[in-house]
RNA sequence: GGGCUCGUAGCUCAGUUGGUUAGAGCGCACGCCUGAUAAGCGUGAGGUCGGUAGUCCGAAUCUACCCGGGCCCA
């Protein structure tokens, strides 16, 4: 048969074969990889192997303990592992310790809501056993997922926050900043429930929409400022004589009037007034210009009944203006009080554009007051009721229910304007339901405009100034995080919680608190040993120890302990003392934190904050964030919206090397478009490299190295190029890798493998590979260049795709280098002496009219003259120039690169192009050359020369 | 509402200090090969650079405004 007669050489041909399958197979058999590597202990030999190379260390921000792992725990992780193990291979000791973020609020809650009712008579100890259950549990869950992901770290000995040396290190850092006197109590106002009488966070709040309470207050302007009000033209000085003049605010809690101690407008409102007749009185009231029209709705004022002043003036010309308190007759505070104050956060969307302001009653006004030196005045006690700094008529009054009153007192006294209700969205305590106020209450922190007795700058300053020594990738995270800390308050470090680590503070009976660098050193060194728990369970004396030395004044069995704890922010924004400084040793600052942009404002920020204190210098050298995952239209994803994908979904579905091929290939610096079918179309990717790293492991099966490679000089041409563009592919992925953009290692690779490889050299060579006798020199040469570029190829996607380089490495009988594992090797370099100069132009001429053939030779073929290229032969008619350009290189060498059995050349043309036609000799039955030796040689007369003299013994 | 930031072919990315017909790979379409075969090769069609208005001899690249996203605040 005639199909026999075609078959009958490929016995003796050099047919690619290894072990390197092309089926992945990753969801089965990445697994069997990483129990290999857990068995072998592979991260402990990478450490033993780099010990005493120069340390590069990437210092792990604290996932949370809770839940499972989504898509920002993969891009978080995979690029940090990107980042470890690049290093590593880079001949740096580059470890690499996992840590979690394990006390805090939300694991707080979910315990306490899943113990039920009976969670409020378990002492602090027994939740706080449920909660440290709880977040081992995740921890235990998520470093299953993250090393499924393929990452290397110190997984059997993590870094958790609940942990006592962890603690310890928490309460060193804190005795820093006690000691440098930065740290303060305070009042401040907090989301209250009166019916719990607790504390409660932001997260322990539910909004529900309720009628309130909506009420117009004037308030009576001082005779000094009416006479100021006059200058500026507000009042006429006629009308002021017979007329009350006041500022009128807008309110939606009447009960925090009594606490009132500002009025609060915006510098760039337009003011004016409003006077009319209510009650046989007059009134002239200040208002926003742009609220008139709603304040005489609000009022009912009939149109003619009231006058519109006629003279603006800006917010900023009633600063320092003073008032009376309608019912409070005396300043009840010891500092400045009833006053006219700027604030940008006054809108004219609402109310009068005059803003009552109660410092120890709503955030804003809090930081109004501390802007202005008024004082936290909250005449609250626990369960809701007045103190008897108010007058006489709300005293022991719960201020959920005085509304009737003030508003009558108000409307008794005329000082009420209008009253109405509102519908809007107001907290509520999540367990009791009632609604929440805002209450001021003694709480501890760290101040940011303290100067520090040592450096003589405050933090604030110290942080703006070392922010700017800090690389920060991208560039403009500076800007973003120099923009914080410009404007940050001082941070409230104190929560009113059971699951964290307890503030070391000590009250004596008479109310002084003892709180020094050396007692709280004396609490860390307990804390070590016994762990935050005993600061529940042990006595001030067992704490601080019989021997410590007490400030005077103070006894030991007479302190109480306070029950703050930290907030957790400070925790982990002590990793770099707990972690590096103190267990394992490390140079601080560290070379590089890796988190998610929201990390500018939390981990970054309030880690600097603390090292600043502490050390004086900032935490890290250089700080990488990458963007959040959205949707295919950029928006962003949740599970409520339905457009969220699932780590663990992707992971079980594609395997992991996938996962990271996709995170390598993706500008993690903006936002990551993320859905199962982008993740999906990676495959294609991983397709061709994976082939292309088959074809080469495929066809050096046969070779070896150190015997039979073939030096530099003497390889065939193409193989120098390849040889060429392997040293720029170094030099550029190695340079992208140094910088951390990863998605140029990808597209750089993933070129190469498509380009110079699979579309050019590996079908160039394969004439060469198959036909050739296996030990010539013109076969060897092909394999030294393919043994060196799947040798430089392998590492450098090593740090990406863990598994399969692994496998490649593992079927690569020659390795470069002698290490089990290809974690354990070091990347290829560049041979200087190979990235010769001034081959480049040559190649791209060569390549360019390599395309030119292609483009007539593909007319042929629609023409159905030749079916492949080597039923071809070109005539290149050609300029001088590039006739020279191609009898250099050798018009032989040409036709294989087009992979043409012959090619010609006709000089003399104005313009070169190229023609071709179906080739006039026969059919080489072993090569499928048609060239004109076949049948030369008697005893083979269906085959060329060439491979005539490779079957003959 | 504020701070920072992003918006180039279906997708992922390039596009030095503004300068000839805006590039690559993938995908897609069409075709070839069957000695990388659940592979490989070739050819080709796709963007006027989020929009508008400016500056300039000339703008994806500079300015202003607008639209639409993201993170963090309010």
């Amino acid at each position: 048969m005639a199909d026999e007669g075609k078959h009958s050489y490929r016995d003796t041909l050099n047919l690619p074969e290894t072990n390197f399958a092309m089926k992945a197979n990753l969801v089965q058999r990445e697994p069997q990889r990483r129990k290999q590597w857990a068995q072998e202990k592979i991260y402990a030999q990478i450490r033993a192997a780099r010990a005493g190379a120069p340390l590069y260390i990437l210092h792990d921000g604290p996932p949370y303990a809770n839940g499972d792992i989504h898509m920002g725990h993969v891009i978080n992780k995979v690029l940090k592992d990107f980042v470890v193990k690049y290093r590593t291979m880079a001949g740096f000791d580059a470890p690499y310790i996992p840590g979690w973020d394990c006390h805090g609020l939300p694991i707080e809650s979910k315990v306490v809501t899943d113990l039920g009712p009976k969670a409020r008579e378990m002492p602090k100890e027994q939740i706080r056993r449920e909660c440290m259950k709880y977040a081992g549990k995740y921890v235990k869950i998520q470093a299953r997922q993250f090393q499924d992901l393929g990452v290397f770290g110190a997984f059997d000995d993590p870094y958790l926050t609940f942990k006592p040396a962890y603690e310890a290190g928490i309460l060193e850092v804190f005795a820093h900043l006690v000691g440098k006197g930065l740290v303060y109590k305070q009042l401040k106002p907090i989301h209250w429930c009166v019916g719990c009488e607790t504390a409660l966070a932001e997260a322990e709040l539910e909004y529900k929409d309720v009628a309130s309470p909506s009420i117009f207050v004037n308030f009576p302007a001082t005779d000094e400022t009416v006479q100021r009000l006059i200058e500026l033209g507000l009042v006429p000085d006629e009308r002021a004589r017979q007329a009350v003049v006041s500022f009128m605010i807008w309110t939606t809690t009447p009960w925090t009037l009594a606490a009132n101690l500002a009025l609060a407008v915006h510098p760039y409102l337009d003011y004016t007034t409003v006077r009319y007749e209510k009650n046989g009185r007059t009134y002239v009231s200040v208002v926003a210009t742009d609220r008139v029209q709603a304040v005489v709705q609000a009022g009912k004022l009939p149109a003619g009944q009231y006058v519109v002043g006629d003279k603006t003036v800006r917010g900023t010309e009633l600063e320092g203006l003073r008032y009376q308190h309608p019912f409070v007759e005396n300043n009840p505070t010891d500092k400045d009080a009833y006053v006219v104050i700027l604030a940008d956060y006054v809108t004219t969307e609402d109310g009068t554009g005059l803003v009552h302001t109660a410092p120890g009653h709503g955030l804003e006004d809090y930081l109004s007051g501390q802007k202005y030196g008024l004082a936290v005045y909250s005449p609250v006690q626990d369960d809701g009721t007045y103190d008897d700094t108010v007058p006489t008529w709300l005293r022991g009054r719960s201020v959920l229910d005085v509304e009737k009153d003030v508003n009558g007192w108000l409307q008794e006294h005329g000082w009420l304007f209008a009253r109405g209700q509102i519908q809007h969205s107001y907290p509520h305590c999540w367990r009791s339901r009632d609604p929440v106020i805002f209450r001021a209450t003694e709480q501890w922190f760290i101040g940011v405009d303290k100067e520090l007795p040592d450096t003589g700058k405050t933090l604030r300053q110290m942080a703006m100034e070392n922010v700017e020594q800090v690389r920060w990738i991208p560039a403009w995270g500076q800007k973003r995080i120099a923009g914080m800390l410009e404007s940050r308050p001082d941070w409230c470090i104190s929560r009113q919680r059971s699951w964290g680590l307890p503030i070391p503070v000590f009250t004596a009976p008479d109310g002084r608190t003892l709180l020094t660098k050396e007692s709280v050193l004396a609490v860390s060194k307990h804390v070590a040993q016994h762990g935050s728990d005993s600061w529940f369970t042990h006595s001030p004396r067992q704490i601080l120890g019989d021997g410590f030395a007490l400030p005077e004044g103070f006894n030991l069995d007479e302190l109480q302990k306070e029950e703050n704890i930290f907030d957790v922010w400070f925790e982990s924004g002590c990793s770099w003392y707990s972690v590096c400084a103190r267990r394992e040793h490390w140079p601080v600052p560290v070379d590089l934190y890796l988190e998610g942009s929201d990390q500018h404002r939390g981990w970054f920020q309030l880690s600097l904050l603390p090292a600043l204190g502490a050390i004086g210098s900032a935490p890290f050298r250089s700080v990488l964030t990458h963007g959040f995952t959205v949707d295919e239209k950029g928006m962003k994803q949740s599970k409520s919206l339905g457009n969220y994908v699932s780590a663990q979904d992707e992971v079980t579905k594609y395997g992991a090397d996938i996962l990271r091929l996709w995170v390598a290939s993706v500008n993690y610096q903006e936002d990551v478009r993320c859905t199962d079918e982008l993740i999906g179309r990676t495959q294609d990717a991983y397709r061709k490299i994976r082939n292309t790293l088959r074809y080469l492991l495929s066809n050096i099966n046969d070779f070896e190295p150190q015997q039979q490679a073939v030096p530099y000089e003497q390889m065939f041409a193409i193989d120098q190029w390849v040889m060429q563009e392997l040293q720029k592919l170094i030099a550029e992925v190695t340079e992208a890798y140094d910088e951390s953009v990863f998605h140029r290692v990808f597209s750089l690779l993933y070129n190469f493998c498509t380009v110079q490889m699979s579309s050019i050299y590996m079908d160039v060579l394969k004439d060469r590979m198959y036909c050739d006798a296996a030990d010539s020199p013109s076969r060897r040469s092909g394999q030294t260049a393919m043994y060196h570029v799947l040798s430089a190829l392998v590492r450098l996607l090593a740090p990406i795709l863990v598994h399969t380089m692994e496998e490649a490495w593992e079927a690569l009988i020659h390795k470069p280098e002698d290490c089990p594992s290809i974690h354990l090797a070091h990347m290829p370099q560049v041979n200087p002496t190979l990235a010769e100069a001034g081959q480049e132009a040559k190649w791209q001429k060569l390549m360019s009219l390599r395309d030119e053939a292609l483009r007539v030779l593909e007319g042929l073929r629609r023409d159905k003259i030749i079916a492949s290229n080597q039923e071809a032969s070109i005539t290149m008619q050609c300029t001088p120039e590039d006739a020279a350009a191609l009898k250099e290189f050798g018009l032989s060498q040409f036709a294989a690169l087009c992979i043409v059995s012959e090619a010609k050349l006709a000089e003399g043309a104005a313009q070169t192009t190229v023609t071709a036609g179906k080739s006039p000799h026969a059919k080489c039955q072993r090569c499928w050359n048609y060239w004109p030796s076949v049948g030369t040689d008697p005893e083979h007369p269906d085959i060329c020369a060439r491979c005539a003299a490779v079957v003959t013994p």
